[in-house]
RNA sequence: GCCCCCAUCGUCUAGUGGCCUAGGACACCACCCUUUCAAGGUGGCGGCACGGGUUCGAAUCCCGUUGGGGGUGCCA
């Protein structure tokens, strides 16, 4: 197995469970390891942790590596390794379990689950008593073996949030290997972590009181244990860790969504972090670059937080805008149906990006300029009702459409077609805020979307015209299907 | 129950004893701009959980209370 990194430089891991889908929790921790695994030139180590066979499939660990890509992690990035497998080191576990066994770290108990927690209520106390400690029991089927938790104290140093103090006698002796002799997962990480020659342990503080069991580990087992951090973990609306149940957590949802990696990354990093002198910019917008740059535990926030999907989509409308239309008509491309004309798409896009909050909004907002030959847009009726309330509208509509119909070919454009509203509204009054409403109504379908005398311009005279028309006769012909 | 962590606008945060009349971002509201909707601009709303100390001076330090979270498996 691997020991140390060729440059030197420490190394952190990333260790998730493979289990159905990407966390976005777990995204952000692996997002903390790698910004300072490159920052301090080091390596990432990604140890798939399946261990628990029963909740396991190979495919899961494919969606892990997926899934770190999609936010920045490459494989093929020369401070990432892996990824590695738990599994594949069964047997170093039970031998170290073996080592801290004849060493007198740990010891056999034959205990039952149950009768241990008979034996705590009898006295009075919880979890385990220790009851084996000096009774000299060998290895044997259906016994687990158990760590001798030292007397005294034992101190975390945290890098997010300093010294944290355990007193042992608060920790029982906890179980290193089941009855059957497999192992736990508090040993299988430590052995791990120990022989991938894991320098930095960078995770969320569900595991913090799980720490000094593993530091204790680490030391029996002869090893200097690692620079400890825990981040706050994330929370839902009602203060709760995210929990796969309940809460929108996977990060796979939110690609299928339309959100951006750069704004999720974007977004993951500065929840619970702010960059130095971020208040100067006025703006938590940061490219990866920047972040990698400025991230330093020290200046994680102590609190959990809480998981926005509003100032997520917030983020990610930022994200769109200033993509560039090339990036973002190859975004959307598999969104939109193949039978669409890239091309009239790309023309319309610089007018649809900075509307929407996601990638899959696009669609909907321009459907209008990709219907068959001669088919209608569909009708909202209640904007055509609203549009068509002003005793002007029907006459402006009748004037307009003439006047575009006459447009020569050569002016087909957005500043003509603007021109020639302006000359026909003049004659009724009306500013173009209202005059373009039943038009717009007459070519979309609705009240709202892209600028319309671009979308007209894209769209063509002929077919523009021919709804517009179709739209005059409505108006003056009462009863007129819609 | 026990152990551990945490506590600034609705949310994410800046703030490490005087620059704080507490700053920014998201959300929300208003106005401006405007080719609808957005975007953009301007402004507004809104917070140091509470009580004691320490100090000339506390959002910042200490203690307590309350509140929240995490953990407490022969799960990971």
């Amino acid at each position: 197995m691997t020991t140390a990194s060729p440059s030197g430089g420490p190394r952190f891991r990333f260790a998730p469970s493979p289990t159905g889908s990407f966390h976005v929790g777990g995204a952000r921790t692996a997002l903390h390891n790698w910004a300072l695994a490159r920052r301090l030139g080091g390596t990432f180590v990604l140890r798939i942790e399946d261990t628990d066979e029963a909740r396991n499939r190979p495919e899961w660990t494919q969606g892990i590596i997926d899934a770190l890509e999609w936010i920045g992690i490459s494989a093929s990035d020369d401070h990432f390794e892996g990824p590695h497998f738990q599994s594949a080191n069964a047997e170093g576990h039970v031998a170290a379990a073996q080592r801290l066994f004849e060493s007198g770290a740990a010891y056999y108990c034959d205990l039952s689950g149950q009768e241990v927690q008979d034996r705590a209520k009898e006295l009075g106390i919880t979890g385990y008593d220790g009851y084996s400690r000096d009774r000299g029991l060998e290895a044997a089927p259906g016994r687990v073996l158990r760590f001798r938790v030292p007397e005294g104290s034992t101190i975390v140093h945290d890098a997010v949030r300093g010294d944290v103090n355990f007193d042992n006698d608060t920790i029982e002796d906890f179980v290193l290997l089941r009855g059957n002799g497999s192992p736990m997962f508090l040993l299988a990480n430590v052995v791990d972590d120990i022989d991938m020659a894991i320098t930095d342990v960078v995770r969320a503080e569900e595991h913090l009181p799980n720490t000094p069991k593993q530091q204790m580990l680490w030391q029996a087992l002869g090893a200097t244990p690692p620079r400890w951090a825990h981040v706050p973990v994330l929370v839902n609306e009602q203060r709760k860790k995210l929990s796969k149940r309940r809460d929108k957590v996977a990060l796979e949802s939110y690609r299928d969504d339309g959100i951006l990696p750069e704004a999720m990354v974007n977004y993951l990093m500065t929840l619970g972090w702010t960059p130095p002198g971020a208040e100067e910019a006025g703006s938590e917008i940061f490219s990866w670059a920047a972040m990698e740059e400025a991230f330093d535990l020290s200046d994680v926030t102590l609190s959990p937080a809480f998981f926005d999907i509003k100032k997520l989509v917030a983020f990610n409308k930022q994200y769109i805008k200033n993509m560039g239309v090339e990036a973002f008509v190859a975004a959307v491309d598999t969104d939109l149906p193949a039978e669409w004309d890239r091309s009239r798409f790309t023309a319309i896009a610089p007018h649809i990006m900075e509307r929407l909050e996601r990638l899959g909004d696009a669609r909907e907002l321009v459907d209008f300029l990709f219907l068959e030959e001669g088919a209608d847009p569909e009708l909202d009726h209640a904007s055509w009702d609203k549009a068509t309330k002003p005793e002007w509208a029907p006459a402006l509509l009748r004037d307009v459409t003439e006047t575009y119909a006459s447009l020569a070919d050569a002016d087909w454009n957005h500043e003509s077609l603007k021109a020639s509203m302006e000359s026909v509204m003049a004659n009724y009054e009306v500013k173009l805020g209202k005059a373009q409403a039943l038009p717009r109504v007459a070519v979309t379908g609705r009240s709202v979307g892209p600028p319309l005398f671009e979308a007209m311009e894209v769209l063509g005279q002929a077919e523009t015209v021919r709804r517009l028309r179709g739209a005059v006769h409505r108006v003056e012909v009462p009863g007129t299907p819609e």
